[in-house]
DNA sequence: CGGTTGCTTGAATATATTCAAAGTTAGTGG
DNA sequence: CCACTAACTTTGAATATATTCAAGCAACCG
């Protein structure tokens, strides 16, 4: 099912008055202004299932969304089918920005579980950059962020090993999942299965099972309910010798 | 050798309004205002030797650069030495971006050959922000192909195999360099060793050395002088059936 | 000329893939 | 409620791919 197939949703279920992420420590405050214009900006919601493509490589309409709630990702495909996972989607993240400024979208980006996401205007980005030159400031920013983060896989890809990368990842995700209050009072639980995992580390799913039953031995995690449980990031992240998201409050667009 | 053990040349040998980059089609004509902008955003020019470290991973005090001229690379380590490389840096490029907009560097950057750079202050990009709102977008542009490319490699190195991800690599550098005229009446000309190329594509160096065998016997490339010549860039897209590149024409900072 | 750096090669080992099959789980429809 | 299906997980064995180790060679530099 495609995002298209899904009728838009233009009633504000979610004023951004009443945003559910903003008040989070992990977002920096907005004065007034701000807020009134992102208001202003944001053209409407939409409501996908799990498993609905939000974008997809190769169109041209892109839009621009922040994700309100659920989990989604990135990734792109060779011409034979061979998956690879660029990076995973949270509340907070805005997606489609690539397509928004540069036109053709070069990945694509799949629901992961349903998702509810704010739609804003690709036309009115240009007011944005004249008006609010703050907020500019922070697209950029959330640009440099989605950079930071791919150094970081791709140092993992490229030079971890099966074990340190799947502990590395998946101590990455449940940090950022613990950051937008995404685990209740428990551990956090991401909804993938095997193969989301073996795409993204570029590995076959065989070994990925096997590297993650290493990781279930030492009772670092746990799978179930079709996802997996973090249960200690803290030796997922000693594990992959990596010292943790660096990032302070970051803007909401 | 580090930069900073480099005098900083405060003259300008090559002002922005004879800049050798801009006129070229690869970049998209900026009018007198913006011209007279990036001036006066210029703050000096930084020669530095091959091997220089021009930024380095954990440090703050970032400058902002574009590359006038020569190769560089971006890379991060780990704890024990492991070392991915994450891009290279070519004319017209620009670098410390990261780091400018969000504090602490995460990654550095060594020049592969002698390297010409032009200074920004990083103070004054508030008021490009302020007073140039397309100067911004292009920043920000300049910030989504970064991570186009790294979504590129990223796939690259996940999902492809030894020989279509050196091939991949290999007409990927040659492109960009072709673009930026780095081809005399020749072929490109890389100033790498094999070792920067495992690096780059997550493999050991014998293994590099065995697959780029394979690439010379085919006749794709050759390797001298200390570095790597690309002959022919079309038999090593259609190798590791990548289409080419597809930005059409970029702002230069 | 001696030392260093980078390239090359073969052999032994380790890591990861492919193939094949079976077990599990969740969902669907009778 | 159960049978059936589809998607996902698990396992072992055979094979392929890549690393490590070790050694030698070539080019360059002081």
């Amino acid at each position: 099912m495609t995002a298209q197939s899904i009728p838009t949703d233009m009633a504000r279920q979610v004023p951004c008055e009443k945003c559910p992420l903003r008040p989070l420590p992990a977002f920096r405050p907005f004065d007034k202004a701000e807020l009134a214009f992102v208001s202003s900006f944001k053209r409407g919601e939409l409501a996908v299932d799990k498993g609905a493509t939000l974008l997809s490589e190769g169109s041209n309409s892109a839009h621009l969304f922040t994700v309100l709630a659920g989990w989604g990702f990135r990734y792109k495909l060779l011409e034979d089918g061979r998956r690879q996972i660029l990076n995973y989607v949270l509340p907070g993240d805005m997606i489609g920005l690539q397509g928004t400024l540069m036109g053709e979208m070069q990945h694509s980006v799949e629901a992961l579980s349903p998702m509810l996401l704010c739609m804003f205007e690709r036309d009115r980005l240009m007011d944005l950059y004249r008006d609010y030159p703050g907020l500019a400031y922070d697209i950029t920013w959330i640009a440099a962020r989605e950079e930071r983060m791919l150094d970081e896989n791709l140092l993992s890809v490229g030079r971890r090993s099966a074990l340190e990368r799947a502990a590395y990842l998946l101590a990455f995700i449940a940090s950022r999942a613990h950051k937008v209050g995404m685990d209740g009072k428990g551990d956090v639980e991401i909804p993938i299965t095997q193969q989301h995992l073996a795409d993204t580390l570029g590995l076959s799913v065989v070994h990925t099972n096997k590297t993650i039953r290493k990781l279930m031995d030492r009772k670092l995690v746990q799978w179930r309910d079709g996802g997996c449980k973090v249960l200690d990031i803290e030796g997922l992240m000693a594990l992959a010798n990596w010292s943790g998201l660096d990032e302070g409050v970051r803007p909401l667009l």
